[in-house]
DNA sequence: ATGCCGTGGAAACCACGA
């Protein structure tokens, strides 16, 4: 089973680019965030064409997170993150499929930092983190992935130095995804390639996807069950080469089925 | 060091992103 997330950046912008890109990789489950797109304009149709099944969260020009599955439908567990009523923001939606809990978010990104864009990202990721410790409590198969606006160590980060003080990589977002991980998730990119640069983020300006100027910040956590069934992982790199590419390229897991 | 590019929505600029 191969699971992918891309932040698309503009679902409807981008379908063009998303729909090239299912019809080559065919993943069998695909976690799209930035949607850009409030309920009613999600291109349902045009996913269906190309066989897959969607549950979506959508927003006015902002936030959106989907589920897309070949041949078989998501179960909608949940559609927000639990924990405050008052964030409206859609960055959360969790299905079941083939017997596996998958929760696609995006995380705030949460500068300027500090300020309260950047508390805003703190108390989402707390959030997070409550939640993620049930789902390892349920001992159920779960993946966790999307854009999670974090760069967990400096291997993931082009220069280091230039983002000490930035809300992606500022040592509270750092340790926030570190408390995540110790309990008892695995960065299925980091367990194959534990000291190999990867990105799955480069800016559009200054040429930086040319000059392999990026980030890795979109993740897969793999809980306790589902660690030993990890079979490969990696990202699709050449397709942010694409004309009106997301600023993010599609990353992906292999799991052995059974 | 930096939103320099790109998207969406409303209004022909602005908010937001990482």
């Amino acid at each position: 089973m191969r699971i992918a997330t891309y932040n698309v950046n503009g679902v409807n912008g981008r379908l063009p680019v998303l729909l090239r890109w299912l019809e080559e990789a065919k993943p069998d489950v695909a976690c799209l965030q930035e949607l850009k797109a409030p309920e009613e304009k999600f291109p349902l149709q045009a996913l269906k064409d190309a066989g897959y099944h969607a549950i979506w969260h959508g927003q006015k020009s902002w936030n959106g997170v989907a589920i897309l599955s070949r041949n078989v439908e998501p179960v909608e567990i949940c559609r927000v993150l639990p924990g405050d009523s008052e964030d409206l923001h859609s960055r959360y939606i969790e299905a079941e499929i083939n017997g596996i809990i998958i929760g696609c978010l995006y995380l705030p990104n949460g500068n300027p930092a500090p300020g309260p864009k950047f508390d805003y990202k703190l108390a989402w990721f707390k959030r997070l983190n409550l939640h993620a410790a049930e789902l390892i409590k349920s001992d159920k198969p779960a993946v966790l992935t999307g854009d999670f606006n974090v760069m967990p160590i400096e291997l993931d980060v082009y220069k280091p130095e230039r983002w000490v003080n930035d809300a992606l990589f500022r040592r509270e977002t750092r340790e926030a995804f570190k408390d995540l991980v110790s309990q008892g998730w695995t960065d299925a990119i980091r367990k194959l390639y534990p000291k190999e640069t990867i990105y799955t983020f480069w800016d559009y300006f200054r040429n930086a996807y040319g000059r392999d100027a990026g980030l890795r910040i979109d993740h897969f956590l793999l809980s306790p069950k589902l660690k030993n069934k990890l079979l490969a992982a990696g990202v699709d790199k050449h397709v942010r080469g694409w004309e009106k590419t997301s600023d993010h390229a599609p990353v992906w897991i292999e799991l052995k089925d059974k």
